[in-house]
RNA sequence: UCCUCGGUAGCUCAAUAGGUAGAGCGGCCGGCUGUUAACCGGUUGGUUGCAGGUUCGAGUCCUGCCCGAGGAGCCA
């Protein structure tokens, strides 16, 4: 048999006989011509077979292959301007074609189908292309995320997912049932991970996270992935700086290495080319004033009465969209009001209202992709905030004594997987943007 | 929790004023040597989300329920 190979190398093998393996995703039957669409999991390619360059029987046996049948197909590959696939303008011409098995009836078909269609046929939609693509694109990004966290410093310590208890409240959080105790899913590993600094510096954790928020949007799922890098010794400032390199790092390395991915979504790059620090800074004041010239100039009624906003509420996803319209890069919106912010984060200096806070919003409308502060270094300040906010002391008393031995200033965020992934795809939904969404309404496949 | 929209063939949809449920795609049969979601001819395919009501007659009108989607709030 020829050389296995896949077809992401294909261009490395013009003009030599190769073996695929794979399945059948679309033919064309022309009569004594047969167009197939393979794919193999690395890409898609058309196969060429001719009716007179092959057994009679392999060309009996092609004219009966079904969508999505499995099969081993060996030919010469050939560079041809008209072939389709991914990466294009190569194809095989066939020589040989063993069938593994034929696929029943396969339900998603080459053309439009409704979400919740698609949704119930979850594992067999990711064969699709532009649902490969996507999840090809966020492999990267997971990889990205691990590589710059890595060279700069940081460890990797994961943190626990069963929690005893919550660090926002428990309405949104999802209980188990821990040997007769209440025990429930994580929503952050921030507060573990600050713990971790006093034994590494620089660390991140980077696993599910999971939030039992009644949020029906395109932005939210329950189960998502998160990556929250904590550093020590570092200020607000230093952290923008951190940011803004690690995005960028993401975003370039993905487009240099899944070109053929954002090219098979239709991805316009030209925005995400200028993802490049530094990254335009503006406080939550100046973002209150953007809002409210854009209300005066703004015709439209709708709209005013959705960006309308009072200093100490945090934005909501209008005032995000129309925040980064104004921007061609991601724009970081630091100092937030205290009162709409989490217990542990630590006040501006002079302005104990505001507190150092930053978020880090996506252009194009995708908005907030990293949420991250300078936390409370003080232990005095912590307890006081921590009975201020109604949280019980006994629980938390671990978390201030990393204050009572060795404190430092001290900072970090969480960057969500889906959120940016769907950012660098420029599609519209996170469901997307993981194998198998956890929705407010959906838990099946 | 609230607001809006929707549920008809495997899929995407249509069905005038309440009057015989239909088309395309897919599947199956046949034809075609350059197709790109091919095309051409034939054929197959229905508990109209569920329950009740009005009516001579309900996919269509009324009531209740179920399910889903989009958005708000909340959040990454």
């Amino acid at each position: 048999m020829a050389k296995a190979v896949h077809i992401q190398d294909i261009a490395e093998y013009v003009g030599q006989e190769v073996t695929l393996q794979g399945w059948l995703y679309n033919r064309t039957d022309k009569g004594k011509l047969q167009f197939l669409q393979v794919r193999d999991g690395t890409g898609f390619i058309q196969c060429v077979v001719f009716q007179k360059e092959v057994p009679e029987e392999v060309f009996a046996a092609t004219a009966r292959l079904t969508q999505e049948s499995s099969l081993i197909v060996t030919g010469v590959v050939r560079q041809d301007s008209r072939a389709p696939g991914v990466p294009g303008g190569y194809e095989l011409s066939v020589s040989d074609l063993k069938v593994v098995q034929i696929a029943d009836e396969y339900p998603i078909q080459p053309k439009e189908h409704g979400v919740d269609f698609l949704l119930d046929n979850r594992h067999l939609w990711i064969r699709s292309r532009k649902q490969w693509a996507v999840l090809r694109v966020r492999a990267t990004v997971i990889r990205a995320i691990r590589d710059w966290l890595d060279d700069h410093g940081f460890i990797n310590m994961d943190t626990p997912i069963l929690t005893p208890a919550a660090c926002e409240g428990t309405t949104t959080l999802f209980a188990t049932d821990y040997f007769g105790e209440p025990a429930y899913l994580s929503q952050s590993g921030q507060l573990y991970n600050e713990a971790n600094i006093y034994a590494f510096g620089r660390v991140y954790c980077f696993g599910p996270t999971f939030r039992a928020e009644k949020s029906k949007t395109r932005r939210h799922l329950t189960e998502f992935w998160m990556v929250e890098p904590e550093i020590a010794f570092c200020d607000l400032d230093q952290l923008m700086e951190i940011e803004e390199q690690f995005v960028s790092y993401i975003v370039q390395t993905c487009l240099r290495e899944r070109k053929h991915e954002l090219a098979l979504l239709e991805r316009d790059t030209r925005m995400l080319e200028k993802v490049e620090p530094p990254f335009p800074r503006i406080s939550y004041d100046e973002a209150l004033e953007i809002l409210a010239r854009i209300r005066e100039e703004t015709e439209d009624e709708e709209l005013r009465e959705l960006l309308q906003i009072e200093w100490g509420d945090d934005f909501g996803s209008p005032h995000e969209t129309e925040l980064t319209k104004r921007f061609e890069k991601p724009v970081f919106v630091y100092g937030y009001p205290t009162r709409a912010k989490a217990f542990y984060m630590e006040p501006w200096p002079g302005r104990p209202e505001v507190c150092k806070s930053v978020d880090l919003l996506a252009p194009e409308g995708y908005g907030e992709i990293t949420g991250g502060s300078e936390r409370i270094s003080d232990p005095d300040l912590l307890v006081e905030r921590l009975k201020e906010w109604g949280l019980p002391r006994q629980a938390f008393e671990w978390y201030i004594d990393l204050r009572r031995y060795g404190s430092v200033p001290h900072s970090g965020f969480g960057l969500g997987v889906e959120r940016t992934v769907a950012w660098i795809c420029g599609i519209d939904h996170l469901r997307e943007a993981i194998s198998f969404p956890r929705t407010l309404k959906r838990v099946y496949p």
